[in-house]
DNA sequence: TTGCAAACTTACTAATTAGTAAGTAAGTTT
DNA sequence: AAACTTACTTACTAATTAGTAAGTTTGCAA
């Protein structure tokens, strides 16, 4: 009975784990168990841990660049919203972002790993320094230095926000988002 | 031969690994083969992980109330650069803050040692939140929000900050706080 | 209908894991 | 000097880990 699915579901269900405990947390144990198939079979889509691992991380590259794709033809505004939205949603179902989760385990982590997750936040990196450059060049967002810098801060801002998110509260996270617009100057 | 230090060395070498890769990557044989004394020796001194763990933390929570203390009687900005200059040496040093590496981790932890992280972290924010809340009535700090809202943004900024160094580069990091500074309008 | 490949299961293995029980050597106290 | 404590070592164990080799079932194509 070929579950044609199996391989996504490990897939998602991979990654929801790495962003909840952390890549060396989890065992293909844990993975076939809740998919109620057997190690075997974990092992039949991925061969080794490091493997999955790398697609998790290719997954979410690719995912990434279908937001910007889908998200190009809005706002400013409403792409930083769009952007802010993701993370909210992570805050809310206890999930760090991937560059949290990757970047603490760091070197506990195969090289492979590590080096394509690079690729992944310069990505974004690039995307927000675009964004926030544009929007300071149009007059719609207002802060002081470079846009590099801005978007690092920001994206700290998310990422730790998750993460912080965990030990004092949700109500946290959405006091940052606040805090962020202020600082951009985008607050209504 | 009893070496007289052997538990110091133990809890200095397992917060070290935690914040290198994570309280799930290393193991009690890591730490005796590295301190050249056997598995049974760090059992001695603490007989589970999750003992070691909450002594790891409680030594954190102990050290930050030291940093408290010292820098008491420093002007607000010095009182500042202190604390960002504990993760600027964090950063070189190529290690994540506790805060970071325990909230990543956090489903994957013992119950134990997230409640007691908890209090490290109420315990920095409510620091940082005097801090700016005076600094901003001296007229030393500028920000349009509320002190608690600045804290968790520079707070979330810096932890985030030695994460995403790891995969961006330590320049990252320098510039990032300036831009904190930016903000804060105490750049010189 | 036979052949074949995809998607598994069964049944393992070797290494690593946290943890323990029992012993020992070197001080420290009485 | 005897009794005791501290700080270990020796020698394990049971569970869990990633990973594998050899089948089996199912659907599809020739």
């Amino acid at each position: 009975m070929a579950r044609l699915d199996t391989r996504q579901q490990i897939l998602d269900l991979a990654e929801d784990l790495i962003r909840s405990k952390g890549y060396n947390s989890f065992s293909y144990h844990e993975i076939s168990h809740t998919l109620g198939v057997k190690n075997a079979a974990v092992h039949y889509h991925f061969p080794t841990k490091e493997v999955l691992g790398l697609e998790v991380i290719r997954s979410a590259i690719q995912r990434f660049k279908d937001f910007k794709e889908e998200t190009a033809s809005l706002s400013l505004e409403e792409q930083l919203d769009a952007f802010i939205q993701t993370y909210s949603i992570n805050s809310e179902n206890d999930k760090v972002c991937l560059v949290g989760a990757i970047s603490v385990e760091f070197y506990g982590l195969p090289e492979n790993m590590t080096n394509v997750m690079k690729g992944l936040t310069r990505l974004i990196h690039d995307w927000a320094t675009n964004l926030l450059a544009i929007g300071k060049a149009e007059g719609m967002f207002t802060f002081d230095m470079k846009p590099e810098t801005k978007a690092i801060m920001i994206i700290t801002n998310l990422a730790a926000g998750v993460q912080i998110a965990r030990l004092m509260g949700n109500e946290t996270f959405s006091d940052l988002i606040k805090g962020i617009k202020i600082d951009l100057g985008v607050n209504q």
